[in-house]
DNA sequence: TAAAAGCCGACGATATTTGTCGGCTTTAGT
DNA sequence: ACTAAAGCCGACAAATATCGTCGGCTTTTA
């Protein structure tokens, strides 16, 4: 249905939220309060996050979550991989060969979905996070 | 998941076999077998393309299914629209004020949902079908 | 009047998304 | 050392969307 989850966005949300923030940690029950994003599924989300790298996490009382770099160096492309997985747009022009369908050549469409695929990688890839909250 | 729905990308197919073929009208079971779908799930999706009009479809033996313009005037946007709805990335952004979310002004996320979805419909609107098969 | 074709609504299977839950480990403060 | 706050982790469950099937109907041509 070309849309981005709900799990991208509020993603999205908490590093923009760990990005603006005055405070060097913030802790997820701070986050998904002020969010609005149930702490549960956005502990599943952050700490996806955290494995790949874009965050990092203190544990403890006091701990909490901060961005593992500037938010110059964290493009949306990152983000949204991280989230959304592989993100191609169909199957057949993806990194996993054996979805290539067996008409490729006589397939017309594909070239579509390149195009527009192409399209949102290049938006993707030249916005960084520190461009959103300017 | 941020993926173009195989209905879409049937009947696109669909379409382009329809702007290619040297037959005036095509049966459904023509186009189902030649391109590998499922005849009644094409059935259905033929159907749609034909109550917005993008098809016409002629009832009884030696009917079948023809294109109801020139592929010139057939915007892939349009083809889109009809097949998976109102697409917008985010309901946030759509056209139901009543998902626009109440942090509206607050949120930095909302700007890129937006340029993303620019940027993929100015490449829908630029193509039409004709574009696909030349 | 029979066969081929499209029309239509209901249903069901499957996959994905969106959460929820419980118990674990780590850490700061007392 | 103990406790409470915080993150970590895997299993599970609910909701939704996608994909496809089925049966019976109408229309049309030979």
């Amino acid at each position: 249905m070309l849309k981005i989850s709900t799990k991208s966005q509020y993603g999205l949300r908490a590093l923009v939220y760990l990005a603006i923030s005055k405070e060097k940690i913030n802790s997820l029950r701070t986050i998904s309060k002020k969010e609005g994003i149930s702490f549960d599924y956005l502990e599943k989300i952050l700490s996806r996050l955290e494995k790949t790298g874009l965050v990092k996490a203190r544990k403890g009382v006091l701990g909490g979550y901060f961005l593992a770099k500037h938010p110059k160096k964290i493009k949306i492309s990152e983000i949204l991989k991280v989230l959304e997985g592989d993100t191609f747009l169909v199957k057949c022009i993806g990194a996993d060969k054996k979805f290539h369908c067996i008409r490729a050549r006589k397939c017309l469409a594909k070239n579509l979905w390149r195009k527009i695929q192409d399209s949102i990688n290049s938006t993707l890839n030249s916005i960084t996070l520190a461009d959103l909250i300017k």
